[in-house]
DNA sequence: ATGGCCGGTTACCGCAACGGAACCGGCGCT
DNA sequence: AGCGCCGGTTCCGTTGCGGTAACCGGCCAT
């Protein structure tokens, strides 16, 4: 997480991100809130995977800029299991070069008040739960 | 989890969870949706340990009773860690036999309308992912 | 002196999640 | 012939959560 351009494969960032509303840039950023609290939803980044296609559907390499943090090989477990679960579409097209997009199921859509939910606690709450840890390692020293 | 009877130490229920309103005998049944929903508070267990305390402080053999699944070296893990994380606090009492009480902290019953909203979640969508998960076994089979 | 109760601790270990790096196949472009 | 794009896969290593079993210290009752 120190360096978070270390990922194997370079990340395209042109012709990417252009047909829908701009994401996060990173959405595992250490100041990112929803990245520190202590709720998950599924594996690791299934929560996070949700908040990148509430806004529409997206394909493979479109979920790596926002997600830049997960490696392809992390991020394709992550879907194959979502789409195991029902929670997400994978539409892949025969056309060249080959596409792929990936869309959430209702079923996955009934995860967003959960994850809104997940993000007002840690707004609210977060940082008094982050002061008491801090307090605590203070005193151990 | 096949065989919830052998903990290292055996757990005794004489003597114990008369002092306030019953708790359900085994909170990690294999029945209760909570146990299998895709979303965790923490770790594992910080959740149960919410749902435990939230009717008023409990000691630590107390809380055996319910998570008779967790040994206590886990049991001391978890609530270690909500400690340092001001979710509850911990009062040991002078007193022979020792009596230590684990209660929660305001910022710990911030938790449980979260975990209202999980259990929901989990009471309305769960048998759907299920189905959708055993689908996709029996076209891989 | 043996055993029980309470609230743990210690040592050890297995497994699944997670991560890094490299590679792949099909096609089109130059 | 070589390169790039897309959507992954394969191999390998690490980390850490969680589980198992055994033990501890103080006190009291038998």
């Amino acid at each position: 997480m120190t360096d978070s351009t270390s990922t194997s494969t370079s990340i395209p960032t042109s012709t990417v991100g252009a047909r829908l509303a701009p994401l996060a840039p990173d959405m595992f950023d250490a100041v990112c809130p929803s990245s520190v609290m202590p709720f998950r939803v599924g594996d690791k980044w299934t929560g996070m995977v949700v908040r990148c296609l509430e806004g529409g559907p997206r394909r493979f390499t479109e979920l790596r800029v926002p997600l830049r943090a997960v490696t392809p090989k992390v991020l394709s477990e992550t879907l194959r299991a979502m789409e195991r679960d029902g929670l997400l579409t994978r539409t892949a097209y025969d056309e060249n070069p080959p596409r792929v997009e990936y869309a959430l199921t209702p079923l996955g859509r009934t995860l967003i008040p959960l994850l809104d939910a997940a993000r007002a606690w840690s707004a609210t709450h977060l940082p008094q739960l982050l002061a008491a840890r801090r307090a605590h390692e203070r005193d151990a020293s």
